[in-house]
RNA sequence: GUGUCCGUAGCUCAGCUGGAUAGAGCAACGGCCUUCUAAGCCGUGGGUCGGGGGUUCGAAUCCCUUCGGGCACACCA
């Protein structure tokens, strides 16, 4: 469906060439005075060299085109040479009931369905979540929600990693905890127990512990110094055995990922983050040496300072550009392997239009490494799109990285349940009489809300404030006060239909005020927000744009009395507004990742 | 050093392909609940858009330069 914008544009385009001047010159944008019009074209300005006219008279010109035009209320040429257009309220009206019956509120959907992976969970295995985890989820969750809404296949991949040094720990520190288990009895002969030799509590333990370990502080001992040491040459020495398929370990590695998966997906679960695939690096361990074979013989990689290395320099470059290696010196396989790898599968397997990274963007220079290599060595065709969105980080209310009171690292889990009982605690105060589990699940919905929003608001790639005191504040710019809006709209509904009105019969009606017309232009520019967030990967459009509509709705909603209107038409025009208000609101929610409660 | 991102109100941030008086939220101050949820609405004060130059009829926005900050710079992930 036509957009506003480009309906308007087409009509003043038309004037525009009607007067003898160029169509282009007709392009319409957003006024950015709103006190003075809805819409604007500079187009006079812009033409008055060309033509070599006063840009007023190009402009008084055009507006005499316009006067008679149904879908204006009003066209005026101003000052120097703006035309300043306001939309009839019919034109708004009908053009927002047209939206109503179009597939996704005139969205434009693309002619075929592109395939797109997103690569953004990024968890480890083994290892607790904590708040670096929080954002790569967060936006990749709504990016891969916006773009299924946008007409994308899209397949979403937390590409794990378990394949890493933190399993040798664990094995490590098993061995030394446990020496008894058969794992470490070399002439154990199997079968393997199938009951894990520890918990989710004690392998979140067992991480952390092995982990201090393997280092040793600045000032440790000669003897503490030499002890990390041979920990951590033994804890390599276990994953590279683990990973060459030694038995013992691997089955070791089976518990480890047997227990530590559903605690990784409880966790996501509660963020409402969801996967398509639970991928992880050890599933393109064995498709390794094929491919660097294939590298080899093709003359993509060579040897440099006894690594294997692709060269992914280029004459353009203003930059330095390290070769991407391949293989260490000792011929171990890197990250850069194993993403390449992973990229090889998912062509094979998925056929992709697009693989998109969401991480810290501190991975910058690595993925365009990556994908270079990736191009170059044809492991992806041409056109294949890779992107990467590197989100920046999030700080305390200090500007440093955010951290515990205590000044560690902050579990996810422990985040999440901070916010959830402090949203609990205003629900109950708000709502004295709601039960105790409703208040629990509506406080819970907040709390998401205000985690996500307050994320997802911010452009991804800036480091942000994350300050748990201004999130539970709840004022202002956040996911509740968009929840609020949708709880007071739901409220008014139900009010309406208890009293025996039938919202599904509203009928939209002409713009009544100025609020009116104002929340109904709003309403208009669901298309172009969604639209825009997709294309640049950028939630924070569709989080400003439900900010704008919020307001818009509030101020409405404070000047109007909606169920006290004894004007039946009228009446039904609110109601209808309303409805249509609440829809847009929601289905945006839900691109970004969270949901609205009956009541708050 | 090289690259890269950033520098907008006291604080945290928006500002789409350059356009008319640079916008929100918090904080400060003043109004609005016998009436649809005050987690709200309305209003006031507060800015050399880091500095300098350039392109343009017109620059927070594009180009150059300079200062200040974050981050990354082959065998970690």
């Amino acid at each position: 469906m036509e957009k506003v914008l480009e309906l308007i544009s087409k009509e003043v385009g038309d004037a525009f060439e009607a007067a003898g001047y160029d169509r282009e010159l007709g392009r319409a944008t957003i006024s950015n005075r709103p006190d003075l019009c809805e819409y604007q074209c500079n187009g006079a300005m812009a033409g008055a060299k060309k033509y070599g006219k006063a840009p007023f008279i190009i402009a008084d010109e055009v507006a005499a085109k316009l006067q008679d035009n149904p879908a204006f209320e009003k066209v005026e040429s101003v000052k120097p040479g703006f035309l300043n257009i306001i939309l009839s309220g019919d034109f708004v009206r009908s053009y927002i009931v047209k939206m109503l019956h179009e597939k996704r509120f005139g969205i434009t959907l693309p002619g075929h369905e592109p395939t797109i992976v997103l690569d953004y969970g990024g968890a480890n295995v083994a290892k607790p979540l904590h708040v670096g985890h929080l954002r790569p989820a967060i936006i990749g969750e709504a990016v891969k929600r916006i773009l299924k809404y946008n007409g994308n296949k899209v397949i979403g991949d937390i590409h794990m990693g378990d394949w890493g040094t933190q399993m040798g720990l664990v094995i490590t520190e098993l061995k030394c905890r446990h020496p008894e288990l058969p794992y470490f009895d070399p002439d154990f002969e199997g079968p393997y127990p199938k009951e894990p030799p520890f918990t989710i509590e004690e392998l979140a333990e067992i991480y952390p512990a092995a982990s201090a370990k393997s280092k040793a502080a600045e000032d440790a001992s000669e003897e503490e110094k030499k002890a990390a040491q041979e920990y951590k040459a033994a804890a390599l020495d276990a994953t590279k055995r683990m990973q060459q398929g030694y038995k013992p370990y691997r089955a070791i590695w089976h518990h480890i990922m047997n227990v530590s998966l559903p605690d990784l997906k409880k966790n996501y679960d509660s963020l409402d983050v969801h996967f398509d695939l639970w991928k992880g690096e050890s599933d393109v361990h064995d498709d390794i040496p094929g491919m660097v074979e294939y590298f080899k013989q093709h003359g993509y990689a060579h040897e440099s300072q006894g690594a294997l290395v692709v060269d992914v320099a280029d004459e353009k470059d203003a930059k330095e550009m390290p070769p991407c290696i391949i293989l260490k010196s000792d011929g171990a396989a890197l990250y850069a392997t194993t993403d390449l790898a992973t990229i090889q599968e998912r062509m094979k397997e998925y056929h992709p239009d697009g693989i998109y990274y969401f991480t810290d963007k501190r991975q910058a220079l690595h993925f365009e490494q990556v994908f270079r290599t990736a191009k170059k060595t044809k492991l992806v065709m041409p056109e294949t799109e890779l992107r990467f969105v590197g989100n920046g980080t999030m700080n305390g209310a200090d500007g440093k990285p955010f951290k515990t009171r205590a000044g560690g690292v902050m579990h996810l889990e422990a985040l999440v349940q901070e916010i959830n009982d402090k949203m609990y605690e205003r629900v109950k105060a708000s709502n004295p009489d709601m039960p105790d589990d409703e208040a629990r699940s509506t406080a819970n919905k907040v709390a998401l809300s205000a985690l996500k929003y307050g994320d997802l608001s911010n452009q991804p790639a800036k480091d942000y404030i994350f300050d748990i005191e201004k999130f539970t504040s709840f004022e202002g710019d956040t996911g509740p006060y968009i929840l609020y809006t949708m709880v007071r709209i739901k409220s008014i509904l139900k009010k309406f239909e208890a009293e025996g009105g039938n919202v599904k019969e509203a009928k939209l009606g002409d713009p009544q005020n100025e609020a009116m017309k104002n929340l109904m232009l709003l309403l208009t520019r669901f298309a172009d927000a969604v639209e825009g967030a997709a294309k640049d990967l950028a939630p924070n459009r569709v989080c400003a744009y439900i900010y704008d509509l919020s307001n818009a709705f509030n101020s409405f909603y404070h000047g109007t009395k909606i169920l006290a209107e004894a004007d039946p038409d009228k009446k039904s025009s609110y109601i209808a507004l309303l409805s249509i208000t609440l829809k847009i609101l929601e289905t945006c929610i839900d691109m970004l990742g969270f949901s609205a409660p009956e009541k708050m």
